[in-house]
DNA sequence: TTACTTTCGGAAAGCGTTTTCGGAATATCA
DNA sequence: TGATATTCCGAAAACGCTTTCCGAAAGTAA
């Protein structure tokens, strides 16, 4: 491995050297440049090439500096895997555009004290806005009342109903599975889902119940097994509800993980999926749904749209007022053949 | 949702409001925040008394003009789903010092015009360094010669010689899984692994097959089991191997997910894992690994390590010179019950 | 030609820092 | 007490850019 000057060492031209190459004055450069008023074709023209010859790129720092904008925003995570974050910030890269804005990545890894760091350094770097994503569903503690900038909170919702927040609509989402599952002509419907202190869970179950209501249909198994976010207790509870003769021709799972449990059990029994029950799970993660036998029909939470919206936020807040409340972000149902037959 | 003025207003404390309450200048107020010399004990305190009373944090943009350092580093990624970029992001956050450099996550989404229009984006941002994370673990495009600014590849060597790439080990990687499996008494070792036009692939099996060869040991089914990264490809290449009667003891999978797919083979065909079988997987992709039945054995690729290596080559380049060529980053071999009875 | 617009280009202020350098005040020494 | 060394502090330049404002030049109308 040798060890030489890799990357260029002279300091990137300057507003400066263009307009010395094109013999006009930095302020003539600058409107050039930008398209402003009050520059002949000729020299813009002039100023253009000078540019191009010098590969002239602004710094975006001094700019932000006088123009009192960063073009920057902050995603405080607490997400390790970057399972809500990534998604989220492509949603907000698109909705800002990439090139006018771009996102600087701070995980806490659910850590207070680290939060607040993170916090600080990126007011100290005057981002424009912030985008804070919690790593579960549920009301999280506020990052602080009258920061500078306009804070969205996206997955998780604060716990201060002054903030704003964008979580996804779990209570549509749950209607939206059993409407699926009826529409294909599924009457004996179970849901099994995880841990019940989420409040998604709860939402989930809400939704779910009030649409079978809607329909008349009972709930398989009388009640909804609320457990662990496992595959482990998708297979126990499934094994429990057929060891008990309860007859099921549907199951909707909390979690994607829970749905490949469910699978896993009604393998073992000899049930065929979606033949004899048509199992739907939730998440839609890819990697999840996609490699389990048969493929998972899902419902996607739609994390891109939490980020978009999150940034319409932002940007509007930019120059007017940010709301506040909880906004609720529809999901999406995607099926697969796990629900309707290849 | 009421529409009020959510955040402050007035915009942030400078330095001259702190100079001006403090009495003093600003060239003063700034030594005193800074701990640089040629301040009395006494103004240093005034000093630090009004910063504290403004809420004066200072504006990094400002410091990192005059500095020409910003203290950001840019994160290049094709990685969609953060399997990759957020454990890279994580190591390097925590070498460099999360207080000092941010990290700008910018996901090209696999797409080179993307990538470049980010990279423009990145240099005029005047980030300190670059960070490519590539989607394989193959040679991949440099982004270019004579940057103004070091750049390191993760995961993706660049395919440019002179260009400094950090990949995992996957030759020694390989001899580990085999280390492992023959010091808990497995003789007869087959190697179930994905897409062999993945470099990685090839390197684990060399190294899986050195090291079987060191040991006088043949390779279970005659040959190394190429295929698809997926659990389906795991199952048919397990139960191909069951019908030709090989005899295994032993299986080194390409991938969890692949791992996950032989176990479920081997669990139709009535064998116990690890008790008939010990069955080791690669990426330690936790979510797979532990919610497998077994939790499987792994090798974790310590994707921290090689952020947090890529950080400590930046800061090297920062100063100095940049190295080139391929640096080999170790792997881990994390133990479970797919390998190792509990 | 004179008077008035319109169009261009540049000087300079300012964004919020850091840092150099010179001057004033205080302390140290003969 | 006068000369010299120390210690503090502030004025000003610099970082790279945008923008306001003013003057010069050129065009238009009478």
């Amino acid at each position: 491995m040798t060890s030489t000057e890799r990357h260029a060492t002279g300091r990137p031209a300057t507003l400066h050297d263009v307009a010395r190459l094109a013999g006009v004055s930095i302020a003539t450069a600058s409107k050039a440049l930008n398209g402003r008023k009050h520059v002949s074709a000729t020299t813009r023209a002039e100023v253009l090439e000078a540019a191009a010859l010098l590969a002239y790129s602004p710094n975006t720092l001094a700019r932000g500096l006088v123009a009192g904008r960063t073009g920057m925003v902050g995603l405080l995570t607490s997400d390790l895997e970057g399972r809500l974050s990534i998604p989220i910030l492509m949603g907000a890269e698109d909705a800002f555009g990439a090139d006018r804005t771009s996102v600087l990545l701070c995980d806490a890894r659910g850590d207070a004290i680290r939060e607040g760091h993170h916090l600080r350094t990126l007011l100290s770097r005057r981002v424009d806005g912030l985008i804070v994503v919690g790593a579960r569903p549920d009301p999280r503690p506020s990052i602080g009342r009258d920061l500078p900038v306009p804070v969205v909170y996206a997955y998780a919702p604060s716990a201060d109903p002054d903030d704003l927040s964008l979580v996804s609509d779990n209570v549509t989402a749950g209607r939206m599975a059993i409407e699926h599952l009826t529409g294909l002509g599924r009457r004996t419907i179970a849901h099994i889902t995880g841990d019940p202190t989420y409040g998604a869970a709860q939402d989930r179950a809400k939704g779910a119940l009030a649409e079978l209501a809607a329909r008349g249909l009972p709930l398989a198994g009388d009640r909804v097994h609320f457990g662990a976010w496992t595959e482990a207790w998708g297979r126990s509870a499934t094994r429990t509800l057929l060891a008990q003769h309860v007859a099921i021709d549907a199951v909707f799972a909390g979690s994607d993980q829970i749905a490949r449990g469910v699978i896993d059990a009604l393998h073992e029994e000899g049930l065929e999926v979606p033949r004899d029950v048509a199992v739907i799970g939730f998440d839609n993660w890819e990697i999840f749904a996609t490699s389990s036998r048969p493929p998972l029909s899902s419902i996607d939470m739609n994390l891109e749209t939490l980020g978009r919206v999150a940034a319409e936020r932002l940007a509007a807040a930019f120059d007017g007022a940010l709301g506040s409340g909880v906004e609720q972000i529809p999901c999406r149902l995607v099926p697969r053949e796990s629900t309707v037959a290849a």
